[in-house]
DNA sequence: AAAAAGTCTTAAAAAACTCTTAAAATTTTT
DNA sequence: AAAAATTTTAAGAGTTTTTTAAGACTTTTT
């Protein structure tokens, strides 16, 4: 189930998009205004339903905010077919637009495809507790601190978040981690991972995060 | 004055767009069928309107080829609102959707968007930081001074600043910057990288730019 | 409970990779 | 065809990563 937050100040077109959404199983949230917007961004939001509202309130500054804490995708819902101002805002972030008045059906397919955009970007990420992967940065965060890894450290860590849960065997370490796993030895193995938990435990002391099994190998749990 | 080729099969809808784009100063090229299509592509084409005419026609099949040979907007013209379906045709490059029945001013706004986004990735500048490459003059400055690059050099940076924040690999270097990826050596890629980051320094001795990636390529940081 | 086997941590050695410089080879321009 | 510019090759210095090794520690087995 997906939260929709709907910023519009007129009551009665955010009820009635509000309503529209329920109907087809997504959770709305109402904001008659940006400092109620902002507000509700407590709550988990999947996407923004925005009116411009102009000229009331400023575009740029308000999907700057939104975007700021989280990166939730912002459809724009406008009265005007000012084509410069819609360049402009998805240049800032807006993901996509509609024009009023518009039919309920095409909402829901904007909507819908918007989701499954950032759905899709956000599958590119590997995450495990608050432990970050982004492959095409080669960066492995946690508590959104740069854990600085190597290679083979980035990859025993990668092996590891991508099995959760399950043992990873030494010999899948040696087979996916090493090319030539016959000359692999198990004290290597050892020390890479020692050396990933001591950074891990500088990012967060709280949490533990790599388990032993004993002569088998090790999981995450 | 920009060429718009209008797929669609029914002469009537045909007609009627074409007369909406020349109304408003485009130039409409009409095709009935996906081979007239490609047939009309040998023409100076901006844009393509793209009725799926389903199930006749195998939707992604024909972006994929109207694409192949140059990067054209694509706009896909629906009368189904399959979103799937259209989640597919974006991920195959289809840039924008309209549903049918559709206002025309609708129709003109995101012809004008999706020209104006095509536009600026095409556009000659490219920037990071301080850096500013123009590809039409084949440029690049730093602090408004020219960096005075070589062919490879240019392309390297290129490569980077079209990157930004990812990690170029090595491979991706000698498969977009060398033609034959084989033969290249990875010692070749260090010395040009180092006389980029002398030139930069030269330029701008307080700031740092390529930040290598150990084993694996570099990255703008 | 002692011995054995396995694991952890640390530091140092070894290996792998990168950087810079200069000279050789190639390509382009004059 | 010579000159200029660009690209590649090569070599040594420098850096980072990876492995090795040793002693302390933990778990399992006897």
């Amino acid at each position: 189930m997906k939260t929709i937050l709907v910023i519009e100040d007129d009551i009665n077109i955010n009820q009635m998009i509000s309503d529209l959404l329920k109907l087809n199983d997504y959770i709305p949230l109402s904001a008659l205004s940006p400092d109620e917007a902002l507000k509700k961004l407590n709550n988990k939001v999947d996407l923004i339903l925005l009116d411009l509202m102009l000229p009331k309130i400023n575009g740029k500054e308000l999907i700057r905010d939104l975007k700021q804490y989280r990166d939730i995708p912002v459809i724009i819902v406008s009265a005007i077919s000012d084509v410069d101002m819609k360049v402009t805002l998805f240049e800032l972030g807006a993901d996509d637009y509609i024009t009023k008045p518009f039919h309920n059906q095409e909402l829901l397919s904007r909507i819908k495809l918007a989701l499954k955009h950032h759905q899709k970007e956000e599958s590119e990420l590997t995450t495990y507790k608050d432990i970050v992967l982004n492959d095409k940065e080669f960066q492995a965060k946690c508590q959104q601190q740069d854990l600085k890894l190597s290679k083979i450290e980035y990859d025993i860590l990668k092996l590891l978040i991508t099995h959760p849960h399950q043992v990873v065997t030494k010999t899948m370490f040696f087979e996916q981690v090493w090319d030539d796993y016959q000359s692999a030895d198990e004290n290597t193995l050892n020390v890479h991972i020692s050396k990933i938990r001591s950074k891990l435990k500088k990012c967060n002391p709280d949490e533990e995060y790599i388990e032993t099994i004993w002569k088998i190998g090790y999981k995450l749990k």
